[in-house]
RNA sequence: GGACCUGUAGCUCAGCGGUAGAGCGUUCGAUUCACAUUCGAAAGGUCAGAGGUUCGAAACCUCUCAGGUCCACCA
């Protein structure tokens, strides 16, 4: 043996053995219970950061333990399409190119970015491996894979039949950088220092008179439709009471003052403009009044989906939205004033950009429906949560579960790119030409958009329109939405059909993963391993992943398992972010990153597996710095010495078994040898419990330090020198050895596989699948 | 405006009802004998502060102070 351990001459061998041993495919025992783990999908495109890391580590931890406790363990793997952080990427790799996706018809540019993500798909599961990750590969899956599409598709056509999907025109947070809508949750908040404006607006009865109106967007004025005012508020009464009215400056366009419990007298000026086209809170407005929303959104919307003003902005048209605020100040000369003032905006989670509320007809999920005969999403999750069907590890995330669970809002679905699962919705062109909007490539390479009609007219064949269709736009009309049809295949009924471009959040279908990849795998899956026993991932994605998990898993399962088990897992451990050496957020600007490869090239999968779960608590941040793993690399080496003393001197290792230590000159009897063992075979008992227990209750740093500590400073420091004096008889050593080995296994599995080789011991088979010590 | 988390050794963090712990760092000493990626020893802590519960509190409760995170329709 080499007088220091060489991770990297060990590891792809180790990997190998265990992988063609078929170790990591569950055996299926009907009379026990499996553990399963469903894996969080990576982004295929993306090599692994350091917190994918931290779940390998973590997870396979779980599952070499259970695996080794002998219950039918399953790990189940895959990758994630992750569909705008794809589509971004390969748009910005356009971008280099001088091209965008509006060159590409959306088929094209599907197939484009599919070829792109097979070029690099394999990255993120190699570099698992290179972990030591000892998941089923066998059970892989892809969110794009034919059979999960169909599953997700048949969810969407499901929940629609439950009447849970709700295609409406609304306010969405739309990014016009990227392009597309998000979810509440996928958009986040800035604080900017920016300006309130006070703008006068006269009134039509006193023109010398004004309501002063408080804003933080000038611009959004020139689609104001109303002005309200706190029905308490003294100052205003008699204008709302009156029905007055006022003048919309440069618009010159004359709206009611109204009272609405929303606005803060205390705030600004008291007197707030309702843009219900660009703002939320306003639309809000505009729903409690009940005011015909399709037609405010379609006269006074003001700002387009690329950012710009609209036709119906006047002279601001095609002006950004900047510079029309910069102008419309200008020109208000006089009748405005400015206030520093501290707000929040939203932006895009994806580029950083102003996220701009705009008007658009999108699908949603009726995450908490008002009538008491639909299924309930939200609600069924909050009884499973009261009634303890699942349990959450991770410093208080269970209570920031639960209100999210009570807050969340109706789930947009809809997104505006074509790297995802295409909506099986299918609008009826024949007879609508004129209300559909669509843009297209033509066969030449031509651009077009506009009404169907139009290019009907000039000779295109559907099949032409079809085949280059970028994206299709179906508004509503008079209040009512044009005819569609919700189904998987297009319908032949002699009438055209066009389906709807945009695809379905991508979290959407993750957020079936648990059901879905057990369901589209081996026959039986489902039943035996639903619900799985553990959903470990980071505590940043408990509202974007695993609430919608928990949903739809439990919606998706109804009637098929008792109401006990309809969860899809049963216990949630969340683990901490993973910060710099300095507890610094990890960040590309900062130039901090560590990347979890090049660790493992230069210390071992195992050190910086051990690195990065050592003292860690579910829930909690963790800084780790290359001296943490330096450490761990100290132990590798450290259990790889101790192994060299044990076999030292023995040509044939297997002589161990019966070899004796002969004590030359040391005079010990053999009633203290015989007392000094029962108590070093009393300590093994205690650690072995400890790290058991610890492993059940997912103490699983506190189960890294006991191993850690017990093995090197009670069995090297302390048993080998006994051993050296004479007090232990070597066989004893060797066999506690062994224990340790195993103890640390889960932790460290490739050093400990390469000396449980080396070593005399009474069974074949590799470390991986030997039994755990009682 | 709400919610959650955290304040323990120089640094990063465990411990969460029974005599203050680890890793890294620091100081002193040790090397033919598994390992200098080592060993032995030492220094270093009113466990943020104040009350309370308890035979006993770093741990449980209340308040205060200080950091951090998430949510939110004050234009």
């Amino acid at each position: 043996m080499e007088k220091t351990y060489n991770p990297q001459s060990v590891e792809s061998k180790i990997y190998r053995i265990w992988e063609d041993g078929g170790y990591f495919t569950p055996k299926i025992d009907p009379k026990k219970k499996p553990f399963t783990i469903i894996m969080p999908p990576p982004n295929a495109n993306d090599p692994l950061h350091i917190g994918h890391a931290m779940f390998v580590a973590i997870e396979d931890i779980l599952i070499r333990y259970h695996r080794m406790k002998g219950d039918p363990t399953l790990w189940l793997p895959g990758t994630d399409h992750a569909g705008i952080e794809t589509q971004y990427v390969f748009e910005k790799k356009l971008a280099k190119e001088g091209k965008s996706r509006f060159n590409f018809d959306r088929k094209t540019l599907y197939q484009m970015i599919r070829e792109y993500v097979e070029k690099n798909s394999g990255v993120a599961v190699d570099q698992m491996k290179k972990l030591g990750a000892s998941a089923d590969w066998g059970r892989f899956k892809f969110t794009l894979d034919s059979d999960i599409v169909n599953f997700v598709i048949d969810t969407f056509i499901k929940l629609h039949k439950d009447n849970l999907i709700e295609r409406k025109e609304k306010l969405i947070n739309y990014c016009p950088k990227c392009g597309t809508s998000y979810s509440d949750l996928e958009i986040e908040h800035e604080e900017k220092n920016g300006i309130l404006y006070i703008i006068d607006y006269p009134l039509v009865n006193e023109p010398e008179k004004c309501l002063k109106v408080a804003t933080t967007r000038p611009e959004t004025m020139l689609g104001d439709v109303a002005v309200a005012v706190n029905p308490k508020d003294p100052r205003y009464k008699k204008y709302w009471q009156n029905h007055e009215k006022v003048r919309l400056p440069i618009v010159n366009r004359d709206i009611d003052v109204i009272e609405d419990d929303m606005v803060d007298m205390e705030f600004g000026t008291g007197v707030v403009k309702i843009t219900p086209s660009h703002d939320r809170n306003d639309e809000a407005v505009a729903e409690r009044k009940k005011w015909n929303l399709i037609e405010i959104y379609s006269k006074y919307t003001v700002i387009g989906f690329d950012g710009k003003m609209r036709e119906n902005a006047g002279a601001y048209y095609g002006m950004s939205v900047d510079e029309a605020r910069k102008q419309i100040i200008l020109d208000l000369k006089d009748d405005i004033r400015q206030k520093p003032y501290k707000n929040t905006v939203s932006v895009c989670y994806r580029c950083g950009k102003t996220i701009e509320p705009l008007p658009r007809t999108q699908f949603f999920i009726k995450v908490k429906p008002f009538t008491s005969d639909l299924y309930n999403l939200t609600g069924e999750v909050i009884t499973a949560m009261k009634k303890h069907w699942f349990k959450v590890y991770g410093a208080g995330r269970g209570a920031i579960l639960q209100h999210w669970l009570e807050n969340l809002r109706d789930w947009n679905i809809s997104r505006q790119i074509v790297w995802g699962i295409r909506i099986p919705v299918w609008y009826k062109i024949t007879g609508n030409e004129d209300l559909i909007a669509i843009s297209f490539i033509d066969s030449k390479g031509q651009f077009h958009q506009g009404p169907i009609r139009q290019w009907i007219d000039k000779k295109y064949s559907h099949d032409e329109i079809e085949r280059g269709l970028q994206q299709i736009l179906v508004p509503f009309y008079k209040g009512r939405s044009v005819e569609h049809l919700i189904q998987k295949e297009k319908p032949t009924d002699g009438n055209i059909w066009y389906q709807e471009t945009d695809t379905l959040d991508t979290w959407f279908s993750s957020g079936q993963w648990p059901v879905v990849t057990l369901k589209t795998n081996k026959p039986g899956d489902f039943d035996y391993f639903y619900p799985t026993s553990v959903m470990e991932t980071g505590y940043d994605i408990l509202p974007i992943w695993v609430l919608r998990m928990l949903m739809l898993g439990m919606y998706l399962t109804k009637n098929e398992k008792g109401d006990d088990k309809r969860v899809p897992f049963t216990d949630i451990y969340l683990h901490g972010l993973i910060r710099d050496e300095k507890g610094q957020k990890m960040s590309k600007s900062k130039g901090n990153v560590m990347n979890p490869i090049d660790m493992v090239e230069k210390y071992g999968a195992d050190a910086i597996r051990m690195a990065l779960v050592m003292s860690s608590t579910p829930g909690q941040d963790k800084a780790v710095g290359e001296n943490t793993i330096r450490g761990m690399r100290n132990l590798s080496n450290k259990i790889w010495n101790a192994a060299r003393y044990i076999t030292r001197g023995y040509n044939d290792p297997a002589d161990l078994d019966t070899l004796s230590r002969s004590f030359a000159g040391v005079n010990i009897n053999e009633k203290e040898i015989q007392n000094y063992e029962e108590d070093a075979r009393i300590k093994i008992q205690k650690v072995i419990g400890d790290v058991t227990k610890l492993l059940d209750e997912y103490k699983i740093g506190l189960a890294a330090e006991v191993v850690y500590n017990k093995f090197w400073h009670w069995f090297c420091d302390e048993l080998i020198e006994k051993e050296k004096d004479g007090y232990i008889r070597i066989d004893l050593l060797k066999e506690i050895f062994l224990i340790f080995l195993k103890l640390l296994h889960p932790f460290m599995p490739f050093i400990t596989e390469e000396i449980w080789g080396m070593l005399p011991r009474k069974t074949t088979d590799p470390l991986i699948i030997s039994s755990w010590p009682k």
